[in-house]
DNA sequence: CAGACGCCTTGATCTGCGTCAACCGGTGCT
DNA sequence: AGCACCGGTTGACGCAGATCAAGGCGTCTG
């Protein structure tokens, strides 16, 4: 496996701005040698970093009046609901570049807590202020249009009908293929969210995630060892994820 | 039972475009003597009414390039996809009011099927024209944000991990009060769409649906008779919803 | 009008996954 | 060091809901 998995929280390679922008959920728009400039000054004066947040702490809580979004520059964070008689709800495990809180806008109020699962740092933005440089800039307009659309497309996947096999191969397919797109390895990587986490968000139980990822590994498809991944046989795991 | 619900196809009452209006997914921001007249004027030149489609009928299918959503003025549609093995999996049901197409503006194409269950007149908008519009108004942006951030919401919903009878408890609940956002009972209602749909929808096996209701209906909860449903005991089906 | 077909329901049986229980190894606290 | 605790794994068992099978009813078709 590689190196820079290992070393704990995910992050951009070296730390500077430009490789924060790089892989978030801007970047496209904002990029500086990308061709819109003035999209690039008009977020960079709007967007406020905050964090670190350590594990476990909350980043914004059910019902609490929605003001902004977050788009994540480091660490890795977890949206959940706990429904009227406590059963918890993981909705999604958010990596670097990736945004929190649109499902906000609607009723606005979160309708989920966000909880770091690691050493979190964000970039916090003020929903109204981005609307009105999204109403000037179309680029950044059509982009929140596209993560929004995207989010739909995220949930709609989980509503899916699956059994644990093919949820489990689909969910770290889909994780490899998010490090691979922010510039780490798609082959192996590091989970920073527990077993409870992940079955949770697959609604299985635990225990049937863990027989699910032995049997993986005796196929030979992939290693896991604690929290670290190594995809073996990933056309395997997609024939598995598409119901073979 | 009351009478306007079993005449068939969905519809505002009086089939006027101001009835029309009054359902619609814009309505907060369009209607007229709503503060924004000029809203309103930009819409009305950029929507173009289409149908009727037949039960049956494609709206739009798999694939197919993203270009226009859809707001339904009468009749119901459901979306749906058809995974690598044929197996189908209903998305969601939309009625008069209601948006389609959305979930397609990410991947600029159309992420599953559209079909009419019944008789179905729709809103078509361009979407780049809409964006367009929406950049100049910000009422109109608003309301697309809040639109796509409720479908999230609504996926996330379908997603959660319940039991049947919750399942079944919420969407009845959830129709009922759909249609009561349109002005329709929200005690007595038509189904459009077949139990195979709905069960396929919930994730449930159609028996399991039907034993369901059956259940319901001997707690006195509800009378169900073909796709007339009366609900006899709201309080009954939240609690049950909820998770009792 | 007869037959066929689609939709829905009901009963019997099967099974994937949840639940319960026990155990293991690592980590932090006293 | 000793102990409690948490996260993860494994095995035995039970159950909710799927699957299989059959039958009823309404509608379309020739």
């Amino acid at each position: 496996m590689g190196e820079l998995y290992k070393s704990g929280a995910v992050f951009a390679d070296d730390g500077s701005e430009l490789q924060f922008c790089s892989t978030c959920a801007f970047g496209s728009v904002c990029l500086p040698g990308g061709y819109d400039k003035e999209a690039l000054r008009a977020l960079h004066c709007l967007v406020e970093h905050v964090g670190p947040y350590r594990e476990g702490e909350y980043i914004f809580r059910t019902n609490d009046p929605f003001g902004v979004i977050y788009a994540v520059r480091g660490g890795t964070v977890k949206t959940c609901t706990v429904d009227s008689l406590g059963r918890e709800q993981v909705l999604g495990f958010y990596l670097p570049g990736e945004m929190i809180g649109l499902n906000a806008i609607h009723p606005e109020r979160y309708p989920c807590d966000a909880i770091a699962l690691d050493a979190v740092y964000l970039c916090r933005f003020s929903f109204p202020a981005l609307a009105t440089v999204a109403s000037q800039i179309p680029g950044i307009q059509q982009q929140l249009f596209r993560l929004l659309s995207k989010d739909i497309g995220a949930a709609s996947q989980l509503a899916a009908d699956r059994s644990a096999e093919e949820r489990v191969a689909a969910f770290l397919l889909g994780i490899a293929g998010r490090f691979a797109a922010r510039g780490f390895s798609a082959s192996g990587f590091h989970l920073s969210m527990a077993r409870t986490d992940i079955a949770n968000y697959l609604r299985l139980a635990a225990e049937t995630l863990s027989r699910v990822l032995r049997r993986f590994q005796d196929q030979g498809l992939l290693a896991v060892e604690g929290r670290e991944v190594e995809i073996r046989d990933p056309q395997a795991l997609q024939a598995l994820a598409r119901g073979a």
